[in-house]
DNA sequence: TGTACATCAGTGAACGCGCGTTCACTGATGTAC
DNA sequence: TGTACATCAGTGAACGCGCGTTCACTGATGTAC
């Protein structure tokens, strides 16, 4: 850590090689899908060794779990945030539309962090960070029972049309960001939030 | 056509290899993932060498694709059923209820098919067959302009509530597919199905 | 009915490729004395 | 402050593997005459 450290030393030690690593998974997963994700072009992009990576993770799924635990970490920032920012009636609407947007922002993460590729039992990480998402939206529905139909009538609300519209399904949206986002206003974001429970 | 024909001939010519390829990707994509579908895999499990698959596909892409398009035929078929079967009032719960059983019941076909990894516009067969299923959907929502904020808020709750299912994130259901049943049921199930734009 | 031939769905060998992973190593860093 | 040494994050060569794809082929089928 001396002062006189320039931007791009070329050490032998890398010293910050996992958050970087990690950084590239993510370039490479959302620029090029999740079949480029192999651990050799992660390692070639951070201009390191090919097997370097395995000093910071155990193998190709433990990175995967590493990236998808990432991103619920910033989906739980994002609908956190969101809701502190937002009038009491208008906050669980609010946390809709930035889950939403985090969908359409990290399309290919989101698809890694709810697509089955990874999975929880195998990987702590990735589950707690996962339910550390969870909590924050169970939070704001004013439903303790984490279960209840109510909560994820919402959620899945929520989820789904996150899904439809990375997937394109939607044809009068089609790649059309400000036309997604005059849809999520519609549904998500009224003075309140309507449910099928309501 | 002989009626003579025994079970399983040990003939040269296969005759039904097309669909036989298919069936088997199905069978394969279900039990070991995605990653496990690979041509030569296919081929090995219809009993077939590594290559004739190429005979019928133009290659890896076009299986997938075609074998999505077989998904969307079937979900359409189902919904459709549904639909059918219900009471006029309870005909868009019926509709949801079977698409999210159509999920349930082959998940990672779903994924494949809304998973944005087979692209329509360099699959015409999969595109059309998509068409035709959002067709279905659209058609029993009494919302003939088909992006209405109605259309996709009902549509944007059940695809939601599949996904939720099939990745398990719900963790009072999990593994529980009479759990989940009643689940649908109490979100989809009602004498008349309520959309947020209700 | 029989023969010649075109068609085409299969076969099997071979290719080059990128992958994950293992191995023995080496150079940088930090610490005990 | 200097020296010896342990630690460990990197390197680079090598492995075996399964993949997609191409190639020249061959045997079964259908059809024209």
């Amino acid at each position: 850590m001396s002062t006189s450290r320039p931007t791009r030393r070329q050490t032998y030690h890398h010293a910050d090689l996992r958050p970087a690593l990690l950084a590239t998974a993510r370039r490479l997963l959302e620029r090029e899908g999740p079949e480029a994700l192999s651990l050799r072009e992660v390692a070639r992009r951070t201009g390191v060794s090919h097997n370097a990576p395995y000093r910071h993770f155990a193998d190709r799924a433990a990175l995967l779990a590493s990236l998808a635990a990432t991103g619920f970490d910033e989906l739980a920032a994002r609908t956190k945030a969101a809701a502190e920012g937002a009038a009491p009636g208008a906050r669980l609407g609010a946390m809709g539309a930035a889950y939403v947007r985090f969908a359409l922002d990290a399309p290919n993460l989101f698809r890694l962090m709810f697509g089955g590729l990874v999975r929880g039992r195998d990987h702590a990480e990735f589950a707690a960070a996962g339910a550390r998402a969870y909590a924050v939206l169970a939070g704001a529905t004013g439903a303790p029972e984490q279960g209840s139909p109510r909560t994820i009538a919402a959620w899945a609300t929520v989820h789904g049309l996150a899904h439809l519209l990375l997937d394109e399904q939607i044809a009068a949206v089609r790649g059309d960001r400000k036309a997604a986002e005059r849809l999520i206003e519609a549904i998500l974001g009224g003075s309140r939030t309507r449910t099928n429970a309501d």
